[in-house]
DNA sequence: TCTATTATAGACTAATAAAATCCACAATTG
DNA sequence: CAATTGTGGATTTTATTAGTCTATAATAGA
């Protein structure tokens, strides 16, 4: 059970728009580039968080990626979501329907991990960052 | 991200020797036919919570599976660690070290989430099953 | 209007992991 | 010795993840 790399690179590029570009456009290229990532791999998860709506994409010339107005909101749990979906990570495979007791243990405790990656912002992150 | 189904058989198999024989030993044969699952699949997850030291297995003729003696302190995370391993669920892949900010708050919250397992013990949930 | 730059979408390939099977072997009972 | 049971390894199948490639659309600036 692992978060897949692609949710690395996500939280990775949040983590570079939030700190060192909170306003002006970047573009894949320069992103894939400070990350040393390949940038049509990258470029899915960028639009991955945009379709989440937790970044803006502006098309053409001097175009990229920025950071939506609510910035001080977005959580690691938001960014995860946009890149994972929202699907639990357990589903009892027996046919005992919803009532699995096995099931409501082990989605209780992803709820508690999930309270962690909501109150955790990714500005916060930021500050912490740059000092 | 998804737990395996090998941890909810796991989980499932465990809940049934600790509800239905906390001592007396069961086959894979049996113990398949009431999850409704391949034995051959199955008897590979029942070596690993062998190996674990949650349960304890007799060859030959009449033997099979029986739990261990502490089978109050078998927690769900003993199993889920049993059959998933104990690495992290997320590691950063860039070359910032240990260091990273955002590992760091993913850990955090996995280990809020680790928590909740192993304070579940599977007998607390057995005593449930039987009302 | 043309060209360069940028994002989006979909098809496609490659690599890795999960799920499952098969078989040979070892241990034990009776 | 024969039947029953667990263990280990090799192998196959299927699904998921990671990554590439190409065509298309939008926009800025010359």
């Amino acid at each position: 059970m692992k978060y897949s790399q692609a949710t690395d690179y996500a939280l990775h590029a949040m983590l570079f728009l939030v700190a060192e570009a909170p306003d002006k456009p970047v573009s894949v290229h320069l992103l894939a580039e400070k990350l040393g990532v390949s940038q049509t791999y990258l470029s899915k998860m960028l639009t991955k968080l945009v379709k989440a709506g937790l970044i803006h994409s502006i098309s053409g010339a001097n175009g990229g990626y920025r950071l939506k107005r609510n910035q001080e909101d977005i959580s690691f749990l938001d960014i995860i979501h946009a890149i994972e979906g929202t699907t639990s990570m357990f589903e009892c495979s027996f046919n005992h329907g919803n009532e699995c007791l096995i099931q409501q243990v082990v989605i209780d405790a992803e709820r508690q991990m999930e309270q962690v990656l909501k109150s955790k912002k990714i500005t916060e992150l930021a500050k912490q960052f740059k000092g």
